[in-house]
DNA sequence: TATGAATGAGCATTCATTCAT
DNA sequence: CATGAATGAATGCTCATTCAT
């Protein structure tokens, strides 16, 4: 009946390294991510950070892989408010999550997708994407004559990279476009490209 | 009739200086561009470095801004090929050409797209959007009926945005898909955006 | 009892760290006073310094600092020990004072004076100054009759300068005058000085 | 019947060099005080600078020997307008002088005797200490009851390094002092100086 | 466990000087 | 003579990582 257990101790300072390297991230950028500084930041000792973390990278990863963890619940709970809601709406609710998650930390957004190398949190936005395409395709199965394009992977794979980007530069490149055109537009972009037929090449097949 | 004018020294040590860095880039990658490197690699004297580009930085930018100017030409150069197609058959040569010029150079496009702070590129990368952009614009204003979409400037935004992520990882991620497929589902992408008109919420109620 | 309790080992360091920067002026001249330098000569590695001291200037700083120190302590134990003379014998104890001071570490104080630049250790040589003004002042406050000079202040500016300079001098610049001679003349400086009335225009009247 | 013989171009570009060499000292001080900003300044190559100078540091001397020598005829100068007085006003003058002399030119001053090393402009400022030595020596030799010290070189010695310092220091310090009073008390200590017989050492005798 | 002093390879940058032209 | 590109040793400093305590 012990008040702090062994591992209880370790978890809160596991929790405090990460919170402090998010911290720094945050404040002062990636270029700022020292161990020394994400330690100071944490109240341990430069030390302390390889009883827990391997290197420095292993932190980074861990902040990074809060973050998209934490978009991607937030694209599942506002999708999850707006259950059963079929068609077009859903759509809709859909591309307005996307972009609400991404908004809801813009300055960590900022940093993650500016200032670290791309290659850092690549495994980890494949896993946001992975779910999306998850939804995607779910919607797609329960509706079969929503689309027209022959293979619902490469369907899937295609709209997604191409919401991702279009919602991740409304968001961090502040385009002076109005949200609800993004919106429109995003929903466009799936409703035209899924009413598509293949092939589309008619002229050319001489 | 001087075999080595004045200026001709300087030229090729600069070529020489960028030529080494772009070397270094591809083969060593982003965290091994240091200035001792690019200079051996340059066979110049670190000093030399600073006879012609203030500091790494920017010679590192003038190696990225001619990797992107590189990828506008290719395009550019593929769509003259290419002239005077229209309607679909042109939406298909300009998804090819997006591809084809970002596969020329995967190594490099790899080292550029994923190891470097995203802020490193932006804005050259913002150069090649803008002329896609005017292609599509033309393309568009060519052939009024061609689009249903309320503003073109909103409409070129968000397909470069789409295209432009689904080539860059297609040629990245390598994902298995045939790369007419690819092509197709570009092209599917804009034809079926470009034909949805506004409000899509019209359209649900078919 | 801990052999070595935490502060012991970086209080050695330090001390290491000023002892080699001192050691390194000292045998190699301000020029060569490089933080590798004073790092090899301490034993201890360039990242080492940087714990300690916030740059190069700082350890500098801190050695001409103590430099100082002990030249004014060396003036002020000399002085304690033949406390309680008074009138000419007092003066002449002070200008020997003075001297020995800076005759007892004369390659250091050549560093000092000669080699560094004269704001590094302008505010300390304030220092002793101040001190040697103070002794001063005590010494015309106690024998008001002493000076017939009207303002004290400027009365003590004006003898540390003097004093210092001829003293600096005799010390480095070794000029053969018999060291008797030089104190005998201190002397007289600070004998006459002091003996002039104000305004000494009417002196010439004689 | 050339216009610009052989050496009077190179006797000019050594001349625009100096020129340059004070300027950059002036406007950006000693540590900015290199090769190339020199050359820059004078309008020639860096490599040019070794047509004239062995190295660095005999462009940096002759800019020195001139700023005394630029001194020492502003006290010479000052000093002939007033030739003919005689005794105490002889002294003020003198004090003037060199005060004046110094003054006329404090920003160059403060370079040179405070970022400066000592050693640079040692041997300089020994030649002006010579030549106001001539002129006390002068002074003392023609009134011979003027003196009671009993060694006129080393009289004259104390004397030019007390002085020297006094006015440096007023000079530079600008210590709030009136400028008629520092006059007033380089003459009382002179002139106290002078006064005091030899030997002092009246009550020590036992 | 936790510490934090110590490490040291490595970095970007400077600048007096040289020398082919 | 004059040039100015090229040099390269040396500089001050950083920071991820280790390890004795």
């Amino acid at each position: 009946m012990r008040k702090t257990p062994r591992q209880a101790r370790s978890r809160r300072t596991v929790e405090r390294i990460i919170a402090a390297g998010r911290e720094v991230l945050l404040e002062d950028g990636y270029d700022a991510f020292s161990t020394n500084r994400v330690a100071a930041a944490a109240g341990v000792s430069p030390g302390s950070l390889y009883q827990y973390f391997p290197d420095k990278g292993a932190i980074l990863d861990e902040v990074i892989d809060r973050y998209w963890e934490e978009v991607t619940e937030r694209v599942a709970a506002s999708l999850a408010d707006r259950i059963g809601e079929t068609g077009p709406a859903m759509v809709r609710d859909a591309a307005d999550a996307l972009l609400a998650a991404l908004e809801a930390d813009r300055p960590l957004l900022r940093v993650v997708a500016e200032e670290l190398p791309a290659t850092r949190h690549k495994a980890r936005r494949a896993k946001l994407e992975v779910r999306v395409r998850e939804l995607m395709t779910a919607y797609l199965a329960g509706r079969p004559e929503a689309t027209h394009r022959p293979e619902p992977a490469v369907t899937a794979w295609t709209l997604v990279l191409a919401l991702e980007n279009v919602a991740l530069h409304y968001v961090l490149d502040e385009p002076g476009i109005d949200r609800d055109r993004v919106v429109a537009e995003m929903v466009a972009l799936v409703g035209g490209y899924l009413s598509v037929p293949d092939p589309p090449r008619s002229a050319g097949s001489s």
